[in-house]
DNA sequence: CGTCGGTCCTGTCGGC
DNA sequence: TGCCGACAGGACCGAC
């Protein structure tokens, strides 16, 4: 799934055209994907209109105008394309294929609003959800959150705190959005290696300066990923530049057996927490 | 508290 | 050609 610098990239740009668009209809093609009940979520969002768009880790909020938010997650391979007569963007999971801003047969929900404009909510393995809460949820939800890169509360000294006292692999710690939020395998895999630290390193182990530099090298590869508006696996890209070009940039993720880019040595792959992991071994100790 | 595997799904790829 | 397992950007759950 589209990792932190995705989602912010959707956001922004679903930020540009959505606001103060009212909802004319919405088509729920599979129900399973809404985590209400079909009548409350119909009703809550109905005739209802934008007012700002926001994001908590990898949560898209849309602030309705009725005091009720859409909570969207994406997963693995969810995307949000909004699509209008003048303008088409797509964001989230590349579908491989040209970029294809109608409706196709992983569209299971779809919002038209007042303009004749459509957002759809496509989503391939449908993992992804949405979820409309009222204000009070929308809080317990946001504080459910750990510290994120980029934003206030991510400062070294809680870091710090929150490494010091785990007992777990230094990469499931920063993929568990209870304590940092945002980070997903890729860029858990990229801040380690810019970091310097082996993955299946104990946290509580961690030196100071080993924690300042998981500090660092986190919030300096997710800025790099926004300005490239993400990483996307497709050689394709449109003629609209949609396309997050963070790929180019990946230094681990994906490069298992070639050669380290810093000094040559082959990169080792290996299965953390049930999920893939490259990491140099001589650059990361 | 921590680890491990399974689970929700669909699709692609490589081996035999 | 077909079949089968592994794997894929996430997160949750229960057993131990
Ligand atoms: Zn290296």
């Amino acid at each position: 799934m589209p990792e932190l610098p995705e989602v912010e990239t959707i956001r922004q740009d679903l930020k540009k055209y959505l606001i103060s668009k009212k909802i004319k209809n919405i088509e729920i093609v599979l129900e399973r994907l809404v985590k209400n009940k079909k009548n409350e979520f119909l009703k809550s969002l109905k005739n209802k209109t934008v007012k700002d768009i926001r994001r908590v880790g990898k949560l898209i909020i849309l602030e309705m105008d009725n005091a009720k938010y859409l909570l969207v997650h994406l997963k693995m391979t969810g995307q949000l394309v909004y699509s209008s007569k003048k303008t088409n963007l797509a964001g989230g999971h590349s579908t491989g294929d040209n970029p294809e801003f109608e409706r196709n047969k992983y569209s299971y929900i779809i919002f038209t609003f007042d303009d004749d404009s459509k957002l759809y909510f496509n989503d391939m393995r449908t993992f992804g959800y949405m979820k409309v809460v009222n204000g009070g949820e929308l809080v317990e939800t946001i504080e459910s959150y750990g510290i994120e890169p980029l934003q206030k509360n991510f400062r070294i000294e809680k870091l710090k705190e929150i490494i010091k006292s785990r007992k777990i692999n230094i990469k499931n710690l920063l993929l568990n959005q209870k304590l940092v939020a945002g980070i997903g395998n890729i860029y858990a895999d990229e801040i380690l290696f810019r970091a310097g630290v082996r993955p299946d390193r104990i946290a509580n182990t961690l030196s100071d300066e080993e924690i300042k530099k998981i500090f660092n090298s986190s919030n300096t590869i997710i800025k790099k990923a926004i300005k490239a508006r993400g990483t996307t696996f497709n050689n394709y890209v449109d003629a609209r530049g949609k396309k997050g070009s963070f790929v180019k940039l990946l230094q681990v993720y994906g490069r298992g057996g070639e050669q380290c880019n810093k000094c040559k040595n082959k990169l080792t792959k290996i299965k953390l927490n049930g999920r893939g992991t490259v990491y140099c071994s001589q650059c990361q100790k």
